[in-house]
RNA sequence: GGCCGCGUGGUGUAGCGGUCUAACACGCCACCCUGUCAAGGUGGAGAUCGGCGGUUCGAAUCCGCUCGCGGUCGCCA
């Protein structure tokens, strides 16, 4: 090695030595004679001296140097002089008296600064990835991401799983996501697909008699990207054979709770983890994945919303639709234009507007001077009331209100399937602005009992909400032929702070039961065949019964990183539309590649 | 694909119709400086305001289109 220690593990029991050191320069600090240098690597900062008077030479070449140049330095590690010991820093109470330096390397100065946080733009991080990565923040990241990793694997070993790679290279998924496609040269006019997971290949290891399985494994689904989602992206995924729910849930719970206390110790979770049904999760807050950190659930007046004076209410409920909404703590602090603002903000999520009712008086007793809202004239005071007392209001606080008609397109603004998502952002919303989630806090949960399928508008047919290998509820099976939207599946996903972190199922393991399921969804036996054919065959040579899940390490991650979008835990992510600015992926490529593979492109038209 | 936001020296921001011959901080360059640690001091270079078009006597500032980035809805079994 060039060098003989790391600058950041140097300590008042290495004075004395003479070492080489190795790294960038931090930062210099220039006094024409003394010169100072903060020299980084990957283990922290070391306070270098060039004397003049010890090595005159050397100091000369000191004062050369930029930031970022790669330095050797050889030196003694010496004692800080009474009084200009640095007590912020780990290396605070030496420094390396130089008596050697050479110049590894030397930097063109960085497009953006190295040495300290500051916000710069997404794309020319991206672009100069490698220097964002040298930075501190990302340095951390990289490791958390590694000792999590490390944490998941021991800890999964240690109970007996077995890691195995499946594919890269694999079989279109007929069904959920886009693929990305990789053309067979061998087969023009043939495409592998990449994995969108392993799902199948890890349903037939429990076939194979593998019973414990799982693989840190790259996926990949052509979708439109958000602050959580990239096009490639990793999770854990993993099978158990012989098992139910209650052993998948209990064993993440375990490993959840685990992770968070080996690799942020100075973070809270909640134990044990809520256990919430999706019927339970959509009626409280609206949504399947609930931030639990606060409150504010969902109330519904629709019942008594259909006989108010007020036509909005009235119409909404009429028509077949709802009127729900949610309580602010002390929302009456709300200025006109907040209020406006988050009507704005609803509207944007399909609401077709916001009543919003301030609790003035106390609930109970309310007068017409107890009740602020701009529609105060159409509203009964018992509707009001009511209304408090099904939230649980207080004085002071604020009610708001969506209402949205039945019978209209999901879609379509003032529906009243735009309800609950309405009430879901403005809960979010509000919670930001008022900051009431804990920022120290992962409160994990699992949501159970998803619908099995639901009514795909479009294709005018039912769709399997997760995935085909869904095992459904036993005492829902009646309903296959009479309502499948009722059909309770055993899926589950775990939840942290608003955020899905990953799903799973107990799966289908016989083929009657995947051959009704296929029907269901519309497949005859002749399609069922040719593109399950490999699942149902397998399911004929006995498949156990088995059970699995499969969380995002990215999110997982994130969260322990206490960072809010998975491109600060990624090494080298792409934007939003799918580029890697610093390689210039994806590229064109030359006729002749085209021309091996048997492809053409046509052009788009305008 | 829809909607929303952003795009000003190397970086981060300010300016939002005329006095902008574009400001501030950091960085960069030069000189001074032997105990600093976000060192200090003095001086200096550096952007025509993403691109195109329009409105106007006059545009970084208003409008349209476009590109890029981001957020969100659709989408993501």
């Amino acid at each position: 090695m060039l060098k003989t220690h790391y600058c950041g593990d140097l300590r008042k029991e290495h004075v004395g030595q003479e070492v080489t050191v190795a790294g960038w320069v931090h930062r210099r600090r220039d006094h024409g004679g003394l010169i100072f240098i903060d020299l980084r690597d990957r283990r922290g900062l070391v306070q270098v001296v060039f004397h003049p008077d010890d090595a005159p030479e050397t100091h000369e070449i000191a004062g050369d140097v930029r930031s970022e140049f790669v330095l050797s330095v050889t030196g003694e590690v010496a004692a800080r002089k009474e009084g200009t010991e640095n007590s912020d820093m780990p290396t605070g109470e030496i420094e390396v008296r130089a008596r050697k330096l050479e110049v590894l390397n030397e930097a063109k100065t960085p497009p953006f600064p190295i040495n300290e946080e500051t916000e710069v733009e997404e794309l020319l991080r991206l672009r100069y990835r490698y220097l964002d990565l040298r930075r501190e923040r990302m340095q951390r990241n990289l490791r958390l991401r590694d000792k999590t990793t490390i944490f998941i694997r021991k800890f999964l070993h240690e109970r007996d799983f077995t890691e195995i790679e499946t594919p890269i290279l694999t079989n279109s998924t007929p069904e959920g996501a886009r693929d990305y496609l990789v053309p067979s040269r061998m087969q023009p006019g043939s495409f592998y697909a990449l994995p969108q997971s392993p799902q199948q290949y890890k349903q037939l290891l429990m076939v194979a008699g593998v019973e414990r399985y799982f693989q840190i494994a790259r996926c990949a689904r052509d979708e439109d990207l958000r602050a959580d989602r990239q096009p490639d992206f990793t999770q854990l995924d993993l099978e158990m054979s012989f098992a139910t729910e209650e052993d998948v849930l209990s064993l993440f719970e375990e490993l959840f709770s685990g992770l968070v206390e080996d690799v942020r110790p100075d973070l809270k979770y909640v134990s044990p983890f809520p256990r919430i049904t999706y019927e339970e999760s959509m009626r409280r807050f609206g949504t399947d994945k609930p931030d639990l950190r606060y409150g504010m659930e969902l109330f519904d007046i629709s019942d008594l919303a259909g006989s108010s004076e007020f036509g909005v209410f009235r119409n909404a409920v009429e028509s077949g639709g709802a009127v729900e909404g949610i309580c602010v703590p002390g929302g009456t602090e709300f200025s006109r234009k907040d209020i406006d603002s988050l009507t704005t903000f609803v509207q944007g999520l399909g609401a077709k507007g916001l009543v919003s009712i301030g609790i003035l008086g106390q609930p109970g007793s309310l007068d017409e001077e107890g009740i602020r809202s701009p529609v105060a004239k159409y509203l009964a005071l018992d509707l009001v009331e009511a209304a408090a007392k099904r939230s649980d209001a207080k004085q002071g606080d604020l009610l708001l209100l969506v209402a949205g008609e039945g019978g209209k397109p999901k879609l379509e603004p003032g529906s009243s399937s735009r309800v609950r998502p309405s009430l879901d952002g403005l809960r979010r919303e509000v919670a930001a602005r008022l900051k009431l989630a804990d920022p120290q806090m992962l409160h994990y949960a699992f949501i159970t009992e998803f619908p099995l399928v639901e009514w795909d508008e479009d294709e005018e047919r039912w769709d399997a909400l997760h995935h085909l290998f869904v095992a459904p509820m036993e005492e829902d099976l009646h309903y296959f032929e009479t309502d499948p939207g009722r059909i309770r599946s055993r899926a589950y996903d775990t939840i942290c702070n608003g955020e899905e972190l990953g799903s799973g199922s107990v799966r289908i393991y016989r083929r009657e039961m995947l051959e009704r399921v296929l029907h269901m969804l519309g497949m005859d036996d002749a399609e069922a065949q040719k593109r399950y054919g490999h699942m149902l065959e397998a399911f004929e040579y006995g498949a156990p019964p088995h059970a699995g899940f499969a969380p995002g390490i990215d999110r997982i991650v994130a969260q322990l990183a206490q960072e809010e979008d998975i491109r600060e835990v990624i090494a080298f992510p792409k934007t939003k539309s799918g580029a890697e600015p610093m390689t210039g992926a994806p590229f064109a490529v030359t006729e002749e590649q085209l021309r091996v593979l048997g492809i053409s492109v046509v052009k788009q038209p305008e």
